[in-house]
DNA sequence: CACGCTCTGCCTGCG
DNA sequence: GCAGAGCGTG
């Protein structure tokens, strides 16, 4: 039997992801070892992590093992011809016959992808699935704080949290510290809750414990009080089983610091990590990555330092910058085509992110089109900016070149939405506003999950106190305090206390009211006991009278929320089996969703959001805004050239978010804080050589009849817009990318028919199925036997 | 204990 | 300019 000779293996695979050009061929196919992806904006590093996990999971190291794969003879003159000619089969022919060279494939369970997003985690999975089938679903995919919440649970009984632990979001640790200071009566006007929360949280990011805190801040009274509270936070979120969003990544570092037996399971269990958005990964981020990775070594880190703009949350850009330093022997692939961007949008970009010093340097090209410059337009104020996004995005939509869905506004600050949403509704336009508020984070969608979070642990004080007098109950805050200071002294659990009121004088007063809330948590309880989340949501608002509290016009959005509430726990119930569905899976799940997670692609209305929560996504039409110094770059984000650096990256995120056009906008005046300033162009415009964007000035108006007779109105302000021919900048580009050419109609077939094949020879045709604009034949060979062809590739012709 | 008035402070924010 | 905190009064 002969042989298949690694060439002609390699050549059979190389033909497989001809789809992809040769850096993300590489990425794919680096096997064993430390890798690091430098991942331009829109180079397609979502299509690499994609294509790399299922190579591992179908072909393992096929491409560079020695494994022997015997065929016969007419099976090798088969795949000698598919080398030469990769268009004889259909892409989707080549996964059986690579599968049979396929040698050590990595089962998906034993794959961890890290993401930034729950959306992109399941966006990875979901285009997984479609390559690898319903396997996809077992390959550990999520985000930092998901991935740990399983190993945390799952070894739960290896740490001093129980398997139920809640998770506590800012809200409620915000609630705990200030609760705290007042406690300890600290009037420090330097020691606000926020301050304390990001030294905490920094802390924990140096995994810092309360005690190692403390001892190294000594120096400062500020920091020797931050460290009391640190320690009375920790003690209350111990005593309610809570973790915060930094204890879900610390304790799992933790665990697998100080645990040997943890730290084997996960060493030997994934085989293969890969990070994505490892740009934005802080210290705690990359220790767990490392205790994880250091099993195998098979490390694979995807980002773009080009793209850093968490530093204020704790990223360490040095993560990505130096990722080759801790492994000396990474292999690095640099991923520069862009294939979202026009060539003028790209020109612009790379030639403002240009101007910073610390990156790793790498220059984005694009063979897409050279499409219109960059256009800046400087309006009067903010309201004029309004009705300027107006009018050109009725221009864009008129004759339904673009669609609403398609255009994207993206600012500094959310401040910002405010007057523009205003007169988007004004003008009638359809739009919506992303991030904000999480759906999760609505007073009243809070008030129901505290009822939730609290049925389900009696421990959990900051739930408790967000309930005990909602709907109104005439409990108040003294009350609260007393039932925390008894439960304190005479180590009670607090709703211990409740239900035993009557036998402390201070509570007396309130003994009925209390006794009454106790006899409705216990019943609710038992009912929660016995039945769904949603279920258990509708009997809290009929017991409660919560609806009472949500009457009138101007609370429908709330009413709408709370129902919002209940489908999503409906939802929920669908997708997890019958039993699987319970109220702390429930509870789990809306702690880690966010805002972007729920952005719909599809709904027809122009979306806005902050240029922090555009990152990842992309759109044909983009307007920046608000491009103004003293607003972009933000005045506390100019103080050092470092914050610069992060300033200019935001913007250079933004730029590249378009894919056909960029508007850019900025306003003579503005009211910031009730204060008009006169603002210059931001520095960052004034960074791009003219020659690549194109100026039009606030001027007097142009008339334009089209958009009169579509709206039945004038705008009141209209600016001169040049008619703006594409020209190509100084800088001279290669010839477009020329495309393969469409293949032939081929001649139609049916069942019946003899048939003749380049390869197979005659046949004839056992049916005839229409398959993705293409037919697909499954044809009886006189020779060869039974094969299902495509008839685009198959060049079949009528036998004589 | 609840409500309403005044005062303050303000950027970006994954999970 | 506005939302949330904090205080004073009914």
């Amino acid at each position: 039997m002969p042989e298949i000779e690694l060439s002609l293996k390699q050549q059979l695979f190389d033909n497989y992801y001809s789809v992809l050009n040769d850096k993300q061929k590489e990425a794919v196919l680096a096997y064993g070892g430390p890798l690091l992806v430098i991942a331009g904006a829109g180079s397609g590093k979502t299509t690499v992590l994609v294509n790399r996990i299922s190579h591992l999971i179908n072909y393992g190291n096929a491409y560079n093992s020695n494994k022997k794969v015997e065929v016969n003879a007419e099976e090798l003159m088969l795949l000698q011809q598919l080398g030469k000619d990769k268009r004889l089969f259909p892409r989707s022919a080549y996964p059986p016959i690579l599968k049979t060279f396929a040698d050590d494939a990595c089962p998906p369970d034993r794959i961890l992808a890290i993401t930034f997003t729950n959306k992109a985690a399941g966006e990875i999975k979901e285009r997984l699935e479609q390559v690898i089938g319903p396997r996809a679903r077992e390959i550990w995919a999520g985000t930092f704080h998901s991935i740990c919440v399983r190993l945390l649970r799952m070894f739960a009984d290896e740490t001093s949290y129980g398997k139920e632990f809640i998770i506590y979001d800012q809200d409620d640790c915000k609630k705990i510290i200030t609760g705290i200071l007042k406690e300890m009566e600290i009037d420090n006007e330097e020691i606000t809750p926020k301050y304390v929360m990001n030294t905490i949280s920094k802390a924990k990011n140096a995994l810092l414990t309360p005690s190692e805190f403390e001892e190294q801040n000594q120096g400062s009274e500020k920091r020797r009080v931050c460290a009391k509270v640190f320690h009375a936070y920790q003690k209350q979120l111990n005593d309610a089983d809570a973790m915060d969003f930094d204890d879900l990544i610390l304790q799992t570092v933790l665990l697998l610091r100080d645990n040997e037996r943890v730290r084997n399971y996960c060493q030997n269990k994934f085989r293969f990590v890969l990070v994505d958005e490892y740009q934005d990964t802080n210290h705690a981020q990359y220790l767990l990555m490392k205790y994880i990775a250091d099993g195998y070594r098979n490390i694979m880190v995807v980002g773009d330092d080009d793209q850093s703009i968490y530093k204020f949350r704790g990223a360490a850009v040095e993560n990505i910058l130096s990722f080759d330093k801790q492994y000396p022997d990474a292999k690095i692939v640099l991923l520069e085509q862009n294939y979202r961007s026009t060539k003028s949008i790209i020109t612009a970009a790379n030639a403002l992110i240009a101007k910073n010093m610390s990156r790793r340097g790498k220059t984005l090209w694009s063979d897409n089109e050279i499409g219109r410059l960059p256009r800046v337009t400087q309006l009067e104020n903010q309201e004029k900016e309004a009705l300027f996004l107006v009018d050109e995005i009725n221009r864009l939509t008129v004759g339904n070149d673009y669609k609403y869905k398609d255009i994207a506004i993206l600012y500094r600050t959310k401040a910002q939405a405010n007057i523009l949403e205003t007169i988007f509704t004004k003008s009638g336009l359809p739009h919506r506003l992303l991030a904000g508020l999480r759906f999760y984070d609505h007073a009243e969608v809070k008030d129901m999950i505290a009822y939730l979070r609290f049925l389900h642990n009696k421990q959990d004080f900051v739930s408790f106190s967000r309930i005990i007098n909602v709907p109104r109950r005439g409990i108040g805050q003294a009350t609260v305090e007393k039932i925390r200071e008894i439960s304190t002294e005479q180590h009670l659990d607090f709703f211990e206390v409740i239900a035993r009121a009557n036998e402390f004088v201070d509570l007396k007063r309130s003994f009925s009211k209390l006794s009454e809330f106790y006899q409705l948590i216990q019943s609710l309880t038992e009912f929660a006991e016995e039945h769904s989340p949603s279920e258990i949501v509708h009997e809290v608002i009929d017991r409660t009278g919560y609806m009472l509290t949500l009457v009138g016009d101007e609370n429908e959005e709330r009413r709408k929320n709370v129902d919002e509430l209940i489908s999503s726990a409906v939802f929920f119930e669908e997708k997890n089996e019958e039993g699987e569905a319970t109220l702390s899976g429930f509870l789990e799940e809306i702690a880690l969703v966010t805002d972007v997670d729920n952005y719909d692609k599809n709904a027809n209305s122009v979306v806005m959001m902050t240029v922090h929560a555009a990152k990842g996504l992309e759109f044909p039409i983009v307007f920046l805004v608000g491009m103004e110094e003293n607003l972009f770059p933000s005045p506390q984000s100019s103080n050092t050239e470092e914050d610069l650096e992060e300033e200019r990256r935001l913007a250079y995120v933004a730029m590249t978010r378009a894919k056909s056009q960029l508007f850019i906008t900025c306003c003579h005046h503005r009211m910031i804080y009730g204060k008009t300033n006169s603002n210059d162009i931001s520095r960052f415009v004034r960074e791009i050589p003219e020659e690549l964007i194109q100026i039009s000035l606030y001027q007097p108006e142009v008339y334009r009849p089209r958009l009169e007779d579509r709206y039945g109105y004038k705008p009141s302000t209209v600016y001169k817009v040049n008619s703006f021919e594409t020209r190509p900048s100084a800088n001279s580009y290669s010839a477009a990318g020329t495309k393969p050419q469409s293949p032939q109609k081929p001649v139609a077939f049916a069942a019946g028919d003899r048939v003749s094949h380049g390869i197979f020879g005659l046949g004839t045709i056992i049916s005839a199925k229409s398959y993705a604009a293409d037919t697909l034949y499954e044809i009886e060979f006189d020779k060869s036997g039974r094969k299902k062809l495509m008839a685009t590739y198959a060049k079949l012709k009528p036998a004589k």
